[in-house]
DNA sequence: CTGAAAGCGCTAACAT
DNA sequence: ATGTTAGCGCTTTCAG
């Protein structure tokens, strides 16, 4: 492996005027630096990232929480692309990513102590558990964080608008002439209850009452759970004319439920889902939804992230807010007609 | 941050001492041993990779490589979970992953150079252009190697099955008395060229003839291409009674397009997949298909890979083939009925 | 059984 | 304009 001791050798320079050469700064006689780099680039030399952060204290790598559980968050596309936005922004500032996790051989780490090992400068969290205490430790300590759709106090977060989200669905099933609306709900998140809650404001300015029947705890991304769920609904004596899924994927589960009961969507019954993944576009009838724009949540994140990295003292935290749009698709009925 | 003087201060040993103990590989007093451990635990100390990859050469970082260009390769859900794999079997052995890319800011970095940077101690290396001159070079360089889905001469790969993956399906179609078999292709790749003739050779086996009107070129998952080439089939004189599809997410482009024509499936026409998508049990019908099993393709993958890392004297060049299995499905209709 | 010391590749303050 | 040098945190040989 060519070192800078080697290019210093090659070139009858110090180490020192390569390393200057080579990060341009400096004072050196611009020919002799452009030489020098000439020299370095012919030899094939490659930085030492390691070295360098041991000097630096800088290690251009970010990491990256993901959940852990369940360990399926990179199958689940809003995170998939989220996470490809991630490393595509972090690359193009020259930063790597690192997957924080605590399964690590027998020497158990902590999300901290993880990310201290690999001395990541920074680290974006989503899709976990925001009430872990490792997390929280994480969140606390002097690594700094950005979170994706849950706020710390104090910290930098990059959110989806859950609430527009939410709201725009409802405003736009009331322009379709529904009241009768049921929701179920996802897993116990603070994303579920922002949803919940915009779901019954919207509901309750638009001066429409939703019976308690017609509220369901469901999963995320569980098209069983949905199936069952959806059984219920549609085995109530008034049965609603529209069912609001927790996100697309569970949705399908709803679909397979529904058409077991011989029910046609959206004729008999309209389904609206949350996130707009490719295949809502893909089935047919198109799925109605809302899209949350994941790439521009990972790419916000991965910007703010870095900034604080590289201007701790004057970033000031902050939440973004990453709007989405809704998908009018077909899976809801015009009850005006 | 705590490091090893600080525990050497701290016990009153030397920065050797506490090394030693901190690996219990040595022939220090066991009591005294216990003691910096503990002491060390109770500071909270956490090694520094970096610091000791310097002197070691070893990382314990993995680099993976996948596809570049169309910056998808995690989306699609094959890839995904084979990653997901390949960084829980690594993480199992101590190992980290960082993703292998050129895109570096504004120092174009090849794909061993961006290896060398990070010092990783091997890669994984898949859905990439294999024919790829940096890749080429990347598998030629001193850096162990295992490749998914492609072999190089000499070196280790990990295939999922595609020969018999194909044949198991041709044999099942010619089972259900199809005779009249289209097949459309995915990019021109090796596996693609790999499972065609794999196809070609089991229908000729069975005495099987396939018009030329019958293969088409196609791409992976890309629905769209797959619509339009299920029309140019549909729209055949003598049109096929199944068709073979690449992968199951571009079946989906087909099944609109079957819809469209206002076809049942399997009753008009019977289609089949590849892959195994979670999605193709989720849809009804059930949707035939080989399921490729790129969980374990991502954990030998891994596991290969620091075999090589950790014995690279003892470790034969291999090639792993994991299997995959037929979903059966309700897509194929049976002509013998 | 324990410690001193060299050095991995690099940066940057401080000479010259 | 260029060079010397002191570490960054760690492992490991060799001496005691």
């Amino acid at each position: 492996m060519v070192k800078i001791k080697d290019i210093a050798d090659e070139c009858g320079v110090s180490i020192a005027s390569v390393s200057k050469a080579l990060h341009g700064n400096s004072d050196l006689n611009p020919k002799t630096a452009e030489y020098i780099r000439s020299v370095a680039k012919k030899m094939g030399y490659v930085p030492n990232a390691s070295a360098r952060l041991l000097k630096t204290n800088r290690s251009y790598n970010i990491g990256v929480l993901f959940v852990d559980e369940t360990s399926s968050g990179l199958e689940h596309e809003y995170f998939a692309s989220m996470l490809n936005a991630i490393k595509e922004e972090a690359e193009s500032y020259g930063y790597d990513i690192t997957f924080i996790s605590h399964r690590f051989r027998n020497n158990n780490l902590t999300f901290y102590e993880h990310a201290k090992y690999r001395n990541v400068d920074g680290v974006i969290i989503a899709s976990v558990d925001f009430k872990d205490s490792e997390v929280i430790k994480l969140v606390e300590s002097e690594i700094p964080t950005v979170t994706i759709d849950y706020e710390f106090n104090g910290k930098s977060s990059v959110v989806s608008d859950n609430i527009q989200g939410e709201k725009d669905i409802v405003e736009y099933l009331i322009k379709m002439g529904h009241k009768k609306i049921a929701f179920i709900k996802g897993d116990d998140t603070a994303v579920t209850l922002k949803r919940f809650t915009s779901f019954y404001k919207t509901c309750e300015e638009n001066g429409i009452k939703i019976s308690d029947d017609y509220i369901k705890e469901g999963r995320y991304h569980i098209p069983k759970v949905s199936g069952t769920v959806t059984r219920e609904l549609l085995n109530l004596k008034e049965r609603p004319t529209v069912i609001v899924y927790p996100d697309d994927y569970s949705l399908l589960g709803g679909i397979t439920e529904i058409e077991k009961h011989g029910l046609k969507i959206p004729d008999d019954i309209s389904i609206v889902g949350y996130d707009g993944i490719k295949l809502s576009r893909l089935l047919r009838p198109i799925v109605t939804t809302y899209v949350q724009d994941s790439i521009e949540i990972g790419r916000q994140s991965a910007k703010k992230l870095i900034e604080i990295i590289e201007n701790p003292k004057t970033t000031l935290p902050e939440t973004i807010v990453v709007k989405g749009r809704l998908q009018e698709g077909k899976t809801v009925k015009d009850l005006n007609k």
